[in-house]
DNA sequence: GTCTATACGGCGATAGAC
DNA sequence: GTCTATCGCCGTATAGAC
C-alpha cells in the first residue's frame, strides 16, 4: 500500500518548497482550525503569515488551490503514519486512539462543510479519506484474521468504518454540547476490544 | 416524553405567524440547504422570498435568529413525528429510515458547520438534537425490551446513537465519492434488523 | 519571478421616510 | 409594519512596480 498522488494537486504559482509558500499554507491550516473556513480569506491569510494578500494572491490565483494545498500536506503525513499501524502490537487500539483525536474531528467537520459547496475540494476530500481509509484497512485485516474473527460477522472495511466514525460524530455533538447514548456507545466498543485485543 | 420547548429561543420582532415571516423562515430553510449557509445573506433571502432586505432585517436583526428560527422550526415538527414512532409495528426500522434522509443529512452538516463557529446556534442544535434522540429513545427502549435484547448488550441509548450516527456519516463521505467500509456497515445493520425486527 | 497598490462589488448595519 | 438610502468593511480581482 504504497502512498499514491492525490488525483487533484493544487495549482500554484512559485517554487514548491518556498519559505513564503510553506508559512502560508501553514497559516491557512491553523485559520481553518481555530476560526473556520469561513474565516479563511486572502487577508486573513495574509496577516497571520506575515505577507501581503496580494502574495499570498500570486501563490494560489484560486481560493480552493490553497485548501488543496493544506487538505494534500495533511494527508500525505496522515497515510504515512497510519500505513505503519500494521506492524504495532495493538492495531485496533491504534485506529480508535487515531480516530478520538478531537483536532482531527473539528478539521474534518470544516473540511466536509467546505468541500459541500467546493467541488475541487470535495474531490480532494473524498480521495483523501479513501487513501486513510486503505491505510487503516492493511493494518486491521490482518489483526482480524489473527483475533479469529469470521469476516462474514466481522468485515473488516466495517469494522475500520465503524471505529472511525462513531469517535468522529461523537466529537461533532459533543461541540454543541450533545452527548445522548455516548457513553454507551464508547462502552460497547471497548468492550470489544478489551475482549480480542487485551492490553 | 412531551414536546418540550428549546432551552434558546429565537428573538424576533413581528407577530409569529405573520405570512412575511413565515415565507422568510421558509425562504432561508431552502437556501441553506441548496447552497449552504454561507450563501444565506439578508439580500439573498429576501430575493428568494420577495421581500426587501430591509424587512427580513426588521423581522430578525441578528443573522444567529434567522438560522435558530428555520431549527426551531424544524425540530419542533420532527419531533412530534418521530414521537410517534414507538407506535410502528416496526419501529427500529423507522429510525433507521429517518436516519437514511439524505437531506436530513445535508442539512445537518450545513448546521453543525454553522454551530461550530457561532455558539448560540451551537445550542440550539444540540439542544435540538438531543430532543430528537429523546424522542427516539422512547420509541426503541420498549421495543428492544419486547425483542428479548439485554439492555447491557443492547444499551437503548447506544443502539439509538448508532442508527443514527452511522447513516449519517455515510451520507456525508457519500457527498466527496469516499465509500469503503459501506455496503458491509449497512449490511451489517440490516442483518441485525431482519434478526429481531423481521419485516 | 516576487510582490504591492488599488479598484470593485457585496456584505451587515443603521437611520429614517412613509 | 414596510421599505429606501447609505455607510464602512472586507474578500476578491487586476494592473503594474520592482
Amino acid at each position: 500500500m504504497g502512498i499514491e498522488p492525490p488525483l487533484v494537486r493544487s495549482r500554484s504559482v512559485g517554487v514548491r518548497g518556498s519559505r513564503t509558500r510553506t508559512e502560508i499554507v501553514r497559516a491557512t491550516g491553523e485559520l481553518t482550525l481555530e476560526r473556520g473556513y469561513a474565516a479563511v480569506t486572502y487577508r486573513s491569510v495574509a496577516t497571520r503569515a506575515g505577507v501581503t494578500a496580494g502574495l499570498v494572491q500570486y501563490y494560489f490565483p484560486d481560493m480552493d488551490d490553497l485548501f488543496i494545498a493544506v487538505l494534500t500536506d495533511s494527508t500525505d503525513e496522515l497515510v504515512v503514519r497510519l500505513s505503519r499501524v500494521g506492524e504495532s502490537a495493538h492495531p485496533l487500539r491504534e485506529v480508535w486512539a487515531y480516530a478520538n483525536d478531537p483536532a482531527g474531528a473539528r478539521l474534518l467537520l470544516e473540511f466536509m462543510a467546505l468541500a459541500n459547496h467546493r467541488k475541487r475540494v470535495g474531490q480532494v476530500i473524498g480521495a483523501g479519506g479513501e487513501r486513510v481509509r486503505m491505510a487503516l484497512l492493511g493494518a486491521v485485516t490482518p489483526a482480524l484474521r489473527a483475533y479469529g474473527l469470521p469476516e462474514e460477522e466481522f468485515p473488516p472495511a466495517a469494522v475500520v468504518f465503524l471505529m472511525s466514525a462513531v469517535p468522529r460524530m461523537i466529537h461533532f455533538e459533543k461541540m454543541f454540547g450533545a452527548s445522548t447514548g455516548h457513553a454507551e456507545m464508547v462502552e460497547r466498543i471497548e468492550t470489544f476490544l478489551d475482549r480480542v485485543e487485551p492490553r
